[in-house]
DNA sequence: CATCAATGCTTCATCGATGACGCATTCTTG
DNA sequence: CAAGAATGCGTCATCGATGAAGCATTGATG
């Protein structure tokens, strides 16, 4: 029984073991009094209000990693999300860890710079250490990550980019592109007589976020009789760096681009914003953007930048939704963006 | 022995004894190649290379919850952080995760929301993991996260906001400060032939960064001979809407007051420029605005707004070197702010 | 060829927590 | 008052990984 000597180093954490011998009780009662199963295992009230206030008294906390071990049950959830560098995740990011501590569990979020390298990495070593469930969230290659978790026995869910091997949760793209581009061209109608084609700036042409989004903002051209420039589609990935080159470029080959835009994150927008500084400082005089994403003091910047936001509370309702049902066949819930800065 | 019989469920993990058996070795011989003590533990090549080849085969990890009990040694490096809503700490958060990798450890990074309930809670979740270190960056209450380490044998380091108790990095906020806020008081001076003092607005008088900041924009006001104005200093917390509610409050009991400010974090930057796009539409053009933090997108609303960019690979570095040092004595290291902004 | 060393592996206790099982007591009930 | 039920708690195997100690073999040495 006495698996250890008193107060063997002053670093050395108190164990239920330790608990028992100064109660003079069974570790098998300590336990069963700090988890809270005394009251089944016939534990008097006596001894677990002194053991508690003994718990107390020695600063003990559970050691997670022993009892997870003999649980078979960690309590951990993972999160794989790309960046910290937006709203959009820090958000996602965030109220998750909230709802996770709601339910009793331990979030763990980890970001994996867009690499998909890494993303197989973090969820390799997330599994390593236990994790129940593994959400990834905007994730480059989801598929890949729900094999790897399904090969573990760990459920997964996307988030943000739809998979094909787990439950997705994103965002209604087609419409909300579709939407906000009927909006920006109709302004641009109007506040400014032009009935020029948007740019489309940023995103990845592999992802499905973009392809939809393009296929919304094709949509809306098409519905009100606008031919779109496809040397104007510009999916030149998120990084801001890329969205100025993207747009010098095309400036280079073809000087009478359309002015009016769509761009695909507030990331992007940065980009475009400098470009717009350097190159066509009134641009936004004489034409709206719109953004497919949601920045507070981009949003100031101009009443020519309409936003969408995505809805990230329902998002997340639905997502914890799907894995307090437990859900393992892949569904695909699609959440409608919020349009706040549309009229 | 015989822990286990063969596919007992598929979604059962596979384990070392698995592998053993598989193999028609012992459990330890598989543990000791696979953690790399195999040449240390005298097995031949073949048997490392057959069994290496099998783990691969059967897509085996580690279950480093059993390893850690075993070892008394979890990998798990701590960092809690107050928001993920500005860039600031998001880029603390992604530097922080692609550091402690390339050192082989686990980070596990939470945001409790500027609550110091919520950052003690946390920092108990993360001893109940095992973590080994902890990282409080810019808790409310560093000196309570580090004796809850102490008291569990756990180091523990702080990061934009010092504590008495656990060595500290921070940036230099005064020097910082009392340059940002000169350089402003300058430019009002220069361009717009204002001698006015400046507001002080955003912060939370109780910590540290923001006495600091203040003292720092105070030195640069006497230094040119300006009087401060008490009744302009409004360290009204970190939240948007409070810097906006503050500016209101002020502007309701002195209509006179002065124009050019120093705001203490992009966040009430944020609620700044609302109050000055509702209220004060135009100030943007009579005065110039210092901002302690960095966004991009505020960096491309105006000229006028100047803007201190935190150091944060400066300060990780400085943070690791404490950590690998192992360094336990509170020391202080403050890390000189980039004045990106600043002529 | 006997002795000792080196090689290659297995055995087993252990990390801390958990809970099925079982053993004493005390309490009921006829 | 005996038999069974209820109460209260201890024993022990177990979760998966680890490494000190030990046990066979094979190789080297005088």
């Amino acid at each position: 029984m006495g698996h250890r000597v008193a107060e063997a180093s002053p670093t050395k954490r108190t164990t239920i073991y330790d608990l028992a011998k100064i109660a003079g009780t069974s570790a098998s009662a300590v336990s069963a009094v700090l988890n809270g199963n005394w009251k089944k295992r016939r534990i008097s009230e006596k001894l677990a209000e002194r053991i508690q206030k003994l718990a107390v008294e020695q600063g003990y906390s559970v050691n997670m990693q022993a009892s997870a071990l003999r649980r078979e049950r960690s309590r951990i959830i993972g999160m794989i999300v790309p960046k910290y560098d937006n709203r959009y995740f820090g958000s996602i990011a965030e109220r998750f860890e909230i709802m996770a501590r709601d339910r009793g569990l331990f979030p763990i979020i980890t970001c994996t710079q867009r690499d998909p390298e890494l993303e197989v990495q973090a969820a390799r070593a997330m599994l390593s250490y236990q994790v129940e469930t593994i959400i990834a969230t905007g994730a480059t290659d989801p598929d890949r990550i729900s094999e790897i978790c399904t090969a573990a026995g760990v459920r997964s869910f996307n988030l943000d980019l739809p998979g094909s091997r787990a439950p997705s949760v994103i965002s209604d793209n087609f419409e909300g592109a579709r939407r906000l581009t009927e909006e920006v061209l109709r302004r641009n109608m109007r506040r400014f007589g032009a009935t020029e084609p948007l740019i489309f700036v940023g995103g990845r042409g592999s992802d499905n976020n973009t392809t939809e989004r393009i296929r919304g903002f094709r949509a809306a051209h098409e519905a009100m009789g606008i031919a779109v420039r496809d040397d104007c589609i510009l999916p030149c990935g998120y990084a801001a760096e890329k969205a100025e080159q993207a747009l010098q470029r095309l400036y280079d080959v073809a000087p009478d681009h359309p002015r009016g835009m769509f761009v695909n994150s507030t990331i992007s927008l940065e980009g475009v914003l400098r470009w717009i500084k350097t190159s066509q400082p009134d641009l936004l005089q004489t034409a709206a953007i719109g953004c497919f994403d949601w920045d507070p003091v981009a949003q100031l910047l101009s009443d020519n930048i309409l936003m969408v936001r995505q809805d990230v509370p329902t998002m997340l309702d639905q997502l914890w939704s799907l894995v307090a049902a437990d859900q393992i066949a892949p569904v695909l819930i699609k959440v409608p963006p919020i349009s706040a800065g549309l009229v």
